[in-house]
DNA sequence: ACTGTGGACCCAGTAGGAAG
DNA sequence: CTTCCTACTGGGTCCACAGT
């Protein structure tokens, strides 16, 4: 509320927000449904929102949208003054504006047989291109109203046009108003789609804290359960991304003997631990003396490990209901490094490191986003660490706000075709060709421009 | 002019501690 | 117990210098 106004001499009804970014895209407006002055707490907030899939157009008269005209788009807005960005006040709000722009725009309401003619609607697309410097702040609301951005096609309402549509690219790179800059581009990209944790859950895999010890390969693991058959039943299977490499994973096994703080052991409530330890090597003869081996290394792991004894991990038992992501297909990924390596995981139960995190699902289009050239470029804009460092950050709180676009059926499916190429094939020397194919799609997914595109090829970062 | 060696430095990757 | 991040490790690269 205004200095000098109360919430009693404003009529929530008059109130109409307009979301929107530099491109509109996307583009929204939100009212007070069935708002009564001095009435606020009754107030529906109503959103009506475009992306550029959606062709849909939402009339106000269909609404009955409280709003008649929109402000005039000057001239000199026409030059992007990057000193004003983001802060810059909208220019909307002043009186005088509003006031001399009443008869630019007419809603269909007053006028809806003229709206129909091809040249009105070139006039608005022309007046509304022009991007409007737009407070930064007002554009983070955000509502549940993330779905609108996945609204599917209608073309058949494409004819009416009631509300200015300036979600139209060739334009706004013809005109060249625009100077593609990183800043503008990773502004895009956090405005496109919805974010990750919208609609994926992420894991973190489990601390080891003393990954040498409890991770074998498989010959140590044919030779352990040679050595002593009871051996298999605390070996698990753990994924492990491979050094340097996208898509696969390694396959290996973790030693998981849950604490004694989870689960009754033989040796759970022995007072002493040397006695312990002897049972525990009548139990699993095999891995315990594996584990002896390092067991000044495990018996100094600090604070923060519940294992009561050394050759115990600080975890619960290895069961669906402690886990349920290790018994799903998942996306792993790691947890830093020089840039994102996501692989796909079918391998029933395996657990994943603390040194990776994992989404639980199969869609195959969301590990094309994350190995994509587009995504690596937002996450060197994004992900890098306060220390200024060469690591990126791929935590968990970074990951679930990372934009992942909408994706139609038919994109999901041609993405998730060209990974399961890779995925079935992953020595082919073909690879980067197919990895080429992938980046085109996802630049497609998020609308980019070819400056844009050329923007991330060439690794342009803010 | 070329090759081999070793030290210095850089950087990616990771273990494990701190904080919550 | 989870999450994040720091400090460490170890591999890779560069470069000066010595030997061939």
């Amino acid at each position: 509320v205004a200095e000098g106004l109360s919430e009693k001499n404003i009529n929530p009804a008059k109130i109409t927000i307009i979301c929107a970014n530099r491109y509109f895209r996307p583009f929204a407006f939100a009212y007070f449904n069935n708002a009564e002055p001095g009435n606020w707490h009754a107030a529906v907030l109503k959103i009506l929102a475009w992306t550029q899939d959606n062709t849909y157009i939402q009339t106000s008269y269909e609404h009955k949208l409280p709003i008649e005209s929109f402000a005039e788009f000057r001239d000199e807005d026409n030059v992007v003054d990057e000193s004003v960005l983001p802060d810059a006040p909208d220019s909307v709000d002043t009186p005088e504006e509003t006031e001399a722009s009443l008869e630019t725009f007419t809603t269909p309401q007053h006028t809806p047989d003229s709206v129909d003619t091809p040249e009105e609607t070139e006039a608005s697309l022309e007046t509304s291109t022009t991007p409007q410097p737009v407070n930064r702040d007002r554009q983070q609301i955000r509502t549940d109203g993330d779905n609108l951005l996945a609204t599917p096609q209608n073309s058949e309402s494409q004819q009416v046009v009631s509300v200015p549509n300036p979600v139209r690219e060739e334009r706004i790179t013809n005109r060249s108003i625009l100077p593609v800059v990183p800043a503008d581009l990773l502004y895009k990209l956090q405005n496109t789609g919805a974010p990750l944790g919208y609609h994926w859950n992420i894991h973190a895999g489990i601390n080891l804290r003393c990954v040498k010890a409890f991770i074998i390969d498989e010959r140590k693991r044919e030779y352990l359960i040679r050595e002593d058959a009871n051996s298999s039943k605390i070996i698990a299977p753990i994924a492990r991304r491979l050094k340097k490499k996208k898509w696969e994973l390694e396959a290996a096994y973790l030693i998981w003997i849950s604490s004694s703080l989870h689960k009754q052991w033989p040796w759970s409530y022995m007072e002493d631990e040397s006695e312990a330890e002897q049972i525990f090597a009548q139990t699993y003869p095999a891995i315990s003396r594996h584990l002896i081996d390092y067991k000044d290394i495990l018996k100094s792991r600090g604070a923060g490990s519940k294992a009561k004894y050394y050759w115990e991990l600080s975890s619960r038992e290895l069961k669906r209901e402690n886990y349920p992501e290790f018994y799903q297909p998942k996306i792993v990924y790691p947890i830093s490094g020089s840039a994102m390596q996501a692989a796909y995981s079918t391998w029933y139960a395996a657990c994943i490191p603390n040194t990776s995190y994992c989404i639980p699902t199969d869609d195959l289009s969301l590990l094309a986003i994350l190995n994509s050239k587009l995504f690596d470029w937002y996450a060197r804009a994004q992900f890098r660490n306060s220390t200024g460092g060469s690591n990126l950050f791929f935590t968990k709180k970074n990951m679930e706000k990372s934009p992942i676009a909408f994706r139609s059926e038919n994109q999901k499916m041609e993405l998730s075709y060209i990974v399961n190429l890779i995925l079935s094939n992953p020595n082919i020397p073909e690879i980067p060709d197919i990895e080429k194919e992938i980046d085109a799609l996802v630049y497609e997914l998020y609308k980019l421009t070819d400056a844009e595109i050329a923007l991330i090829e060439k690794g342009i970062n803010p």
